[in-house]
DNA sequence: ATCACTTACGGGTGACGTAAAAATC
DNA sequence: GATTTTTACGTCACCCGTAAGTGAT
C-alpha cells in the first residue's frame, strides 16, 4: 500500500510545478520531496514522471495518479471530519435560532433538561437554519415558520410580540396608549440590539425610513436606553426574562400590525426525534396547539 | 492526516473482532495494533473505542469510521491498478481474438509494425471481446461481425474458409471433391484443434453428431493427422500460413455452407484511432472494402 | 491457567535535513 | 550566478517486537 504522505507529496508537485516550489508548500526539504516522487515510482513500479538532468514535469501515468491521488485525499478529509462531526453529535445538540427571543428563553431550559449534553445555541437566517438541520450541522432548529420538508418534525413553541418603548413623556405614551402602527412609528429614531435575527426584515420592510442606533452589549444598550428619550423595542419574551425593572420608568405600547407577533416553530430531523424527545413532549404540554 | 497502514489496520480489527486476531492476519504483533488503535484515536481526537480492562470494541463512531476506511483502501488500491494499467496500456497492445487463424496471421504482423510495443494477444469469446474493448482490457479485438456501438471504429480484416481434411480412400474425395456441406458430414468423427474460438459454435450448430477428438498442441495434431485415416479441418488461413506441405498427402474439399465462410472485422475504440492508425491504414491497403 | 489488552523498553527501518555535485538558464 | 534536481551522509522519529503486568473468563 501506498502512504497518504506520498500522496500529498505528489498532489503537491503538481499543484506547484516544481519540487523546490511544492517542499517549501509541504515545510519540508526539497531532496525528500525528490526521493518521495522517486518511492512512488518504485511501489508503483510506474514512470510517473518526465526527467531532464535539471527539469522533472509529469508523465501521463503520473497525471493520473496525481489526479486519483487528489481524490483519496479528499476522501481522507471527508473521512476525518465525518467521523468528528459524528462523535460529536452524539455529545452536543447545536440548535440553531433564528431570533434571539427564543434563544434566550429556550436554551438555558434546554441546557437544563439535557444535563450530560453540550448544547451549543447559535444565531443565523431561517435559510441557513434549514440548510444546516439537513447538512446535521443543527440537530433542532428554530423557525418563524413551519416548514414543509417531508423528513422534518416540526411543533409550535410559542410566540413573540413587539412593542414600542418610550419615555412617558414621548407623543406616542400620550396619545396612543392601547397600540401603534409601524406605519405610525416609520421615521423614528431607536435604540436597538445589533443582533436581532428575524426582526431585521419587518424593520426593513415596515419602517424603511427610520434610523436605528445599534449596540451589541445588551446590558450597555439597557443603561443607554433608560438614560435617554428615545424610542426602543422590547418584547413580552424579553420582558417576561430580564423581570419587572428591566425597562423601568418607560412606557410598553404593543405594536398593532399582524407582523409584530411571530409564531416560533421548533423543528428536527425525523431521525432524531428520539433523541429530542423529551424536550418536544415539554413543549407539546407548555404550548397546548 | 492519517495514514494508510493506520486505517489497514483498523478495518482489519472491524473484520476479526479482537486485536489479537487480527493483530494475527495483519502479521504484526497485538500490542503494535493495540497502539495503532490508541493512535488512530488520539490523531482523530475522538473515542473509536468501548474499552473494558481485558475488552475492546467498536464505538458507533469506530464504527463509521472502520467503514469509511474501507472505502479509502479500496480507493486506494483502485488507484494502483488504475495507474498501472494505464501505464501497461501505453507500452503494450493487447489484441483479443475471436478464432486461431486471425491471431496467427495477424500477431507476427502487429508486433513487427509496432517494434517498440509489447503485443499481448489472446483468444475469447465475441461478448467479452466487446466488454473488454470497453473496459480497455484490450485496445484492439477481431470479431466474426461487425459491431454497432457508436465509440467503436471498426472494418473488415478478411475473410476464413473451412474445408475437409481427408485421405484420397475417403468417400468424401471420392464422391464430393467440389464441396461438403455440414449436414454430409455430420456423425463423422474428426481429429481438431482444441481452441478453434468461434468455430466452436458453428461445430456445435452444424454437427451437433460429431465425435472431436481435441488435440492442443499443433505440432502434434499435424504429426497424429497425417497418419491417421480420420477427418480433419483445415481453413484458408491455416494453409497459407504453414505452407504447401502442411497436409500433403490430403484432400482438402471446401464446406459449401455459408458459414463456412467467416468474415472478420478489426474494431477499437475511436479514443484510440490515432494510435493504432498504421495497422488500420495497412489493412485498408491489404483488404480493399 | 488461559486469554485479551495495555504499558514499558530497546532496536531497526526509513524519512528527514544538510551538504555537495551536476546541469540548465 | 541563480535555479533545479539528484546523490551522499548522518540523525532522529516512530513503528515494531519482546517482555511484563493487569484484569476477566
Amino acid at each position: 500500500m501506498i502512504e497518504i504522505y506520498l500522496l500529498e507529496h505528489l498532489t503537491a508537485f503538481r499543484q506547484y510545478g516544481t519540487l523546490s516550489e511544492a517542499a517549501k508548500h509541504l515545510h519540508i526539504s526539497q531532496p525528500a520531496l525528490s526521493r518521495s516522487m522517486q518511492k512512488l515510482e518504485e511501489v508503483l513500479d510506474v514512470k510517473l514522471f518526465e526527467r531532464s538532468k535539471n527539469r522533472i514535469g509529469l508523465s501521463a501515468a503520473g497525471l493520473l495518479a496525481a489526479d486519483l491521488a487528489g481524490r483519496i485525499l479528499q476522501s481522507e478529509e471527508e473521512m476525518i471530519t465525518a467521523v468528528r462531526n459524528y462523535d460529536r453529535s452524539l455529545h452536543t445538540i447545536s440548535v440553531g435560532y433564528c431570533a434571539p427571543g427564543p434563544m434566550m428563553a429556550f436554551s438555558p431550559q434546554i441546557t437544563s433538561r439535557y444535563s450530560g449534553m453540550m448544547i451549543s445555541s447559535e444565531m443565523d437566517e431561517e435559510e441557513a437554519l434549514v440548510h444546516g438541520l439537513i447538512s446535521r450541522k443543527y440537530q433542532m432548529i428554530i423557525l418563524s415558520y413551519r416548514p414543509q420538508q417531508e423528513n422534518f418534525l416540526s411543533i409550535p413553541c410559542g410566540t413573540e410580540s413587539l412593542f414600542l418603548s418610550v419615555i412617558p413623556a414621548h407623543p406616542a405614551a400620550v396619545y396612543e396608549k392601547t397600540g401603534v402602527s409601524f406605519h405610525d412609528m416609520n421615521g423614528e429614531t431607536f435604540l436597538m440590539a445589533a443582533d436581532v435575527g428575524i426582526w431585521e426584515k419587518i424593520k426593513a420592510e415596515k419602517m424603511p425610513d427610520s434610523r436605528l442606533i445599534r449596540q451589541k452589549d445588551l446590558d450597555l444598550l439597557k443603561e443607554v436606553v433608560n438614560s435617554s428619550s428615545l424610542a426602543a423595542f422590547a418584547t413580552d419574551i424579553s420582558l417576561r426574562l430580564n423581570g419587572p425593572d428591566y425597562r423601568a420608568g418607560r412606557i410598553m405600547i404593543p405594536f398593532t400590525d399582524p407582523e409584530a407577533t411571530v409564531h416560533y416553530y421548533c423543528v428536527c430531523l425525523k431521525e432524531n426525534e428520539d433523541r429530542l424527545n423529551d424536550w418536544f413532549s415539554f413543549l407539546r404540554n407548555q404550548i397546548p396547539q
